[in-house]
Formats: C-alpha cells, sequence, structure tokens
DNA sequence: GGTGAAATCCTCGAGTG
DNA sequence: CACTCGAGGATTTCACC
C-alpha cells in the first residue's frame, strides 16, 4: 500500500467531490502552493493511486433509463479471464466483478429500455457457457459523492 | 429526454474518458472553437446530463481492498426513503440500488479487510428491519473506460 | 515545499450567419 | 440560436531556490 499522508486523503476528497476542482483552489483548501497540489496530484498519478477522471452522468437524460445488475453463474470449467472477456464484449455493460461464492460474477448494465435489456441479457447468456443468470433492476439509486468520510485517513 | 445532439455525446465521451481534458483539447477534436465547446458543456450541467465530475481511485492502493455488494431484504412494511437512508448512514457504502423483484436493495460496498466488512454488514443489518443479508464479494472488476460505444448516439 | 515567469487555458462580451 | 473571434484574467507548468 502506498505511502499518502493526510493532505493526500484530502486532495483526493476534494478531486471526488469536484475532479475538476482547479489547482489553485486546491492549494487554498489544504494550504499549501499550487505547484505543491499538483506535484501531490501527479505523483498520486504516477503511483496509480489516482487512475484517472471521469464525468457523472445522468444517463435517464440520455434515454438510457434502465439500470440493472445481473448475476452470472458458468460452468465449473470457465476461466476467470473469459468471464470478464465475454462481458466486456457487450457494450452496454458498465463494469464486471468476479465473485467469490454463488454467482460467478455481477455484472452493471444500463439499457434504454425493458425490450432492450432483455436483448442484452440474452446476449450475455449466450456469450460463454454460462448456465444461469438473475438480474435485479434499479429503481433507483445513490451515489456517495464523498461528503462523508468514504475513504477516511486511518482505520 | 433531453435535446442532446452527436457533437454533445462526443463530448461526453471525451470527458467519460478523461474529466479533466481541457476545452481547448475537446475543441479541436470536435472541430468547433473553444467558447462553443465550453457553452455545449456547461448547457449539459444546466440540463442536468452531467451531474459533477470526479477523480477515479484504485481504493486497494489505499488499503481499501476489499468491494463487495450486499443484498438487502426488509420487512414488507419498509418504505424505500428508509432503506436508503440507513444504507446512506454507514460510511463504508459507496452507493445503494432500490431492486425491483428479490432483494429490496444492493448495496456496493468498500472495506478495509474482511474484518472490517464483517463489522459493515453487522451495520447493515441491524439498521432498519433487516430480514436477511447475502454478501458476494470481488475477487476481481472491470470497468469500462468509455472506448467502447457505451452510451452511443440512437439505438 | 515555495517562487516566479512563460505558456496555456478559461471566460465573456461583441459580432456574424 | 449557435457559432467565431479576441482580449483580459486565471491557471497550469516547470526550472530553480
Amino acid at each position: 500500500m502506498a505511502d499518502i499522508d493526510d493532505i493526500d486523503h484530502r486532495l483526493l476528497r476534494l478531486l471526488r467531490e469536484d475532479g475538476r476542482r482547479t489547482f489553485s483552489e486546491m492549494a487554498v483548501e489544504v494550504d499549501l502552493s499550487v505547484a505543491a497540489v499538483k506535484r501531490r496530484v501527479d505523483r498520486l498519478r504516477e503511483i496509480g493511486v489516482i487512475t484517472g477522471f471521469t464525468v457523472r452522468i445522468d444517463y435517464a437524460k440520455l434515454g438510457w433509463g434502465i439500470e440493472a445488475f445481473t448475476e452470472l453463474r458458468y460452468a465449473g470449467t470457465t476461466p476467470v479471464s473469459r468471464i470478464v472477456h465475454t462481458a466486456t464484449e457487450v457494450p452496454e455493460v458498465q463494469a464486471v466483478f468476479t465473485i467469490a461464492g454463488d454467482p460467478d460474477a455481477l455484472v452493471h448494465v444500463r439499457a434504454r429500455d425493458l425490450g432492450h435489456l432483455q436483448q442484452v441479457i440474452d446476449r450475455l447468456r449466450r456469450t460463454g457457457d454460462v448456465t444461469g443468470t438473475k438480474t435485479l433492476i434499479a429503481l433507483g439509486s445513490w451515489t456517495r459523492d464523498s461528503l462523508r468520510p468514504p475513504l477516511p485517513g486511518a482505520p
């Protein structure tokens, strides 16, 4: 585990709340010079703590109103790499989690409507040696924007 | 659904790949002036398509090596608002999805280790009228960084 | 980690089709 | 209405202390 101090954690918290914060703004928050803040953020990227920056999108407003999680069960012989690979091939798949235990994988899916979701599930079932699926359709969601301690300093 | 054209989709795609891209860089990509790009992004924020920007973090490198999803089942009388509220109170909860069907909710959790995860699950069980939980522990994960069509223009 | 200066970038009003 | 242009100010970046 990397060598991250309290200021680094505060910077990460600030960037989680707003990934486009300026270095000058963050510098004021953590009471350092702008250059020092930039160096710290650059370092966090170099050591891989920060893997990138993204935009938060309201997909419903784009017509992608359906959000779901599909549990996948595979034949015992299927290697994990194949599970991830096949799910990755389906564009509607947002994320794949390989699981220790009952379902072998949990797949985060977005679709335009229920018919579309149906198609996506069908594609997932056809891919690899899927022996069964169970899909949880989200009615609503809430994501932490990091107002509370999501990645607090120490345990 | 909002009125988003192809250029807007391209801008969203660019921002999903790198949320800190400069307007000037995006302007080159979509072949518009910097000011035009800024106005489009501002507009996407105003109409709520863009809800914010964040940093992508490798939590394992911060000592938060455990990622899990907990399915929650509640007593039939529990209102959804209460489900979300209680889960929200637990800091290790990253996201909450209310579900149509069997589990009533799916909770995305991060913890330092299995002991910590145990504590988090215990807290979830004690909160509200939880009648049962099932936790899926992630062995690995993959998230789309939007190299492929994650939010394509039209169906 | 701080400073300072050059290069970039952002921002906004004015003008054009 | 969306775009381009241009100028002033803010931000980023980097070498040096």
